[in-house]
DNA sequence: ATGCATGAGGC
DNA sequence: CCTCATGCATA
C-alpha cells in the first residue's frame, strides 16, 4: 500500500502542482495567471511581496515573481498554453475507497456547522430573502455582530484521514456538487414559507448568539461520502515522513502521511525553519520554481501563508507538502553552505481592483448563506438585486463562502 | 492574513 | 454553474 499511497500523492501532485488538471485527465494548460486574476489550478507563479505577517518577515520582498516556472512560464498573459506536462504522467491510482479519506467527507463531518436549520428551508423566496435580510439586520442591531458562523471552519485533526491523499483526482473530489439532500429536508421549498420564515427567524437569532456551526452543507456532502473514516487511521500515516525526494523527474514522493497531525506538525516546522532562514513566504513561493521539479512552478505568498496556517484543503495540503519539504531541505542545505539562495526578485506591476462588499451587505449575505448555502441562479439574482451587488459578485461570494467552510484547519479541538 | 476573483476540470 | 486550487489586492 505504500506504493499506492505514494502513487496517489504523486498523482495529486501532478495534478495540482503540475498544473495539471485535477483529475488528471486533461492536461494542459497551465494557466497561469494570465493577466488577470487569479489562478487556476496550475501552479502559477508568483510570489508576492506581501508580507506583513507578523512574524518577522521583513518585508523586503520585493516582488517577486519568478519568472518562469518550469512548465509554463508565466507571467504573461497568454503564454503558456500548452506545454507542461511532462511530468508525471502517472496517475490514476485508484485507491480503495476505504483508503481514501475523502477529505471532504471528513471535513465536513467534523465541521461545526452552524445552524442547520438552514436546510430546512432551502428554497426561500423573495420574502424569505427579505426576511433573512431583515433578520440579519436585526440581528446585527441586537447583538453587535453576530454572524452566524465564522468563516472558517476548522478541520480537526482527528478526523482526518488516514492516508490519503486523495488526489483530487480521483477519488474524492467532488462530492459536492450536487448533493442531494440530506436528511432533513430540502424539500420544502417555497411552500412553506410561513413556517420557514419563522424558523429562519429563530435560527438566525440563534445563530447570532451562538453561532452554531452549520452543517447544512457539509452534512450533505458528507453523507455522500463515507463519513466514516473518521478515525481510523492515523496509524498508518505516521510512518515515515519521507521526504520527498524529488529528484529529477521523479519524485518519489511518498509522503504518505496524510496524517493530519503530521501535516500540522510539518506546517509548523516549516514556518519556523523558514523564518529562521530569513525567508519570506513570498520568497518561498517564488523559489519553488527554482527547484525545478517537473510540474512545480512557483506559488504565491498567499498559498504559502495558507499552507502554514493550514487553511488549505486537505488535499491541497498534502499535495503541497512534498514540494515545500523539498524546498526546505534545499534551502537549509544551501544555508549551511552559506550559499545565498538565488531567489528571485522580480517586480511586476499589478493592478486589479478588488471589489469590496460592505459590512451590511455582507451580513445579509451571511444570513442568506445560513439559510441556503447554495442558492439557485435566480436566488442569487434576487439577492444581488436586493443588495445592489452584481450577480456575479454574489455568486462568487457564495462559492468562496462554501469553500471557506470546507477549508481545513487543524485545530486540535476535540 | 484574508477577501474577492479566475479558471480548469466536471457534471 | 459548481468545486478546487490559487492568486492579486488589501486590511
Amino acid at each position: 500500500m505504500l506504493k499506492l499511497l505514494a502513487g496517489q500523492v504523486r498523482a495529486t501532485l501532478s495534478a495540482k502542482i503540475g498544473g495539471q488538471p485535477r483529475r488528471l485527465a486533461r492536461q494542459t494548460t497551465c494557466k497561469l495567471n494570465t493577466g488577470a486574476g487569479g489562478g487556476g489550478r496550475a501552479v502559477g507563479v508568483g510570489g508576492e511581496p506581501g508580507r506583513r505577517c507578523q512574524w518577522k518577515q521583513h518585508t523586503r520582498g520585493a516582488s517577486s515573481q519568478s519568472a518562469a516556472s518550469p512548465p509554463c512560464q508565466v507571467h504573461s498573459p497568454a503564454r503558456c498554453a500548452t506545454k507542461m506536462m511532462a511530468m508525471n504522467g502517472k496517475q490514476h491510482f485508484s485507491m480503495h475507497p476505504a483508503l481514501h479519506p475523502s477529505s471532504e467527507g471528513m471535513r465536513r463531518v467534523c465541521l461545526p456547522a452552524p445552524q442547520l436549520q438552514g436546510n430546512i428551508f432551502s428554497g426561500f423566496d423573495e420574502s424569505l430573502l427579505a426576511r433573512a435580510e431583515a433578520l440579519a439586520a436585526a440581528d446585527i442591531v441586537s447583538h453587535g455582530k453576530s454572524h452566524p458562523f465564522k468563516t472558517d471552519v476548522t478541520y480537526h485533526t482527528m478526523s482526518s484521514v488516514p492516508c490519503t491523499s486523495s488526489s483530487s483526482t480521483v477519488p474524492i473530489s467532488h462530492p459536492s456538487s450536487n448533493l442531494p439532500s440530506h436528511h432533513h429536508h430540502h424539500l420544502s421549498h417555497q411552500t412553506l414559507e410561513g413556517d420557514l420564515l419563522d424558523h429562519i427567524s429563530s435560527s438566525l437569532s440563534v445563530s447570532g448568539m451562538g453561532a452554531p456551526p452549520d452543517p447544512s452543507v457539509m452534512t450533505t456532502q458528507a453523507h455522500q461520502h463515507h463519513l466514516q473514516m473518521g478515525h481510523l487511521h492515523q496509524a498508518m500515516a505516521m510512518g515515515h515522513p519521507h521526504t520527498l525526494s524529488v529528484h529529477n523527474g521523479m519524485a518519489c514522493v511518498n509522503d504518505v502521511e496524510s496524517d493530519p497531525r503530521e501535516l500540522e506538525a510539518f506546517a509548523e516546522r516549516f514556518k519556523q525553519r523558514r523564518i529562521k532562514l530569513g525567508v519570506t513566504q513570498a520568497d518561498v513561493g517564488s523559489a519553488l520554481a527554482n527547484l525545478k521539479i517537473p510540474g512545480v512552478g512557483s506559488l504565491s505568498q498567499s498559498t504559502i501563508c495558507r499552507f502554514e496556517s493550514l487553511t488549505l484543503s486537505h488535499n491541497n495540503m498534502i499535495a503541497l507538502k512534498p514540494v515545500l519539504q523539498a524546498w526546505l531541505e534545499e534551502a537549509e542545505a544551501a544555508y549551511r553552505e552559506k550559499n545565498g539562495k538565488p531567489e528571485l526578485f522580480n517586480g511586476n506591476e499589478r493592478k486589479r481592483k478588488r471589489t469590496s462588499i460592505a459590512a451590511p451587505e455582507k451580513r445579509s449575505l451571511e444570513a442568506y448563506f445560513a439559510i441556503q448555502p447554495r442558492p439557485s441562479s435566480e436566488k442569487i439574482a434576487a439577492i444581488a438585486e436586493k443588495l445592489d451587488l452584481k450577480k456575479n459578485v454574489v455568486r462568487v461570494w457564495f462559492c468562496n463562502q462554501r469553500q471557506k467552510q470546507k477549508r481545513m484547519k487543524y485545530s486540535a479541538v476535540h
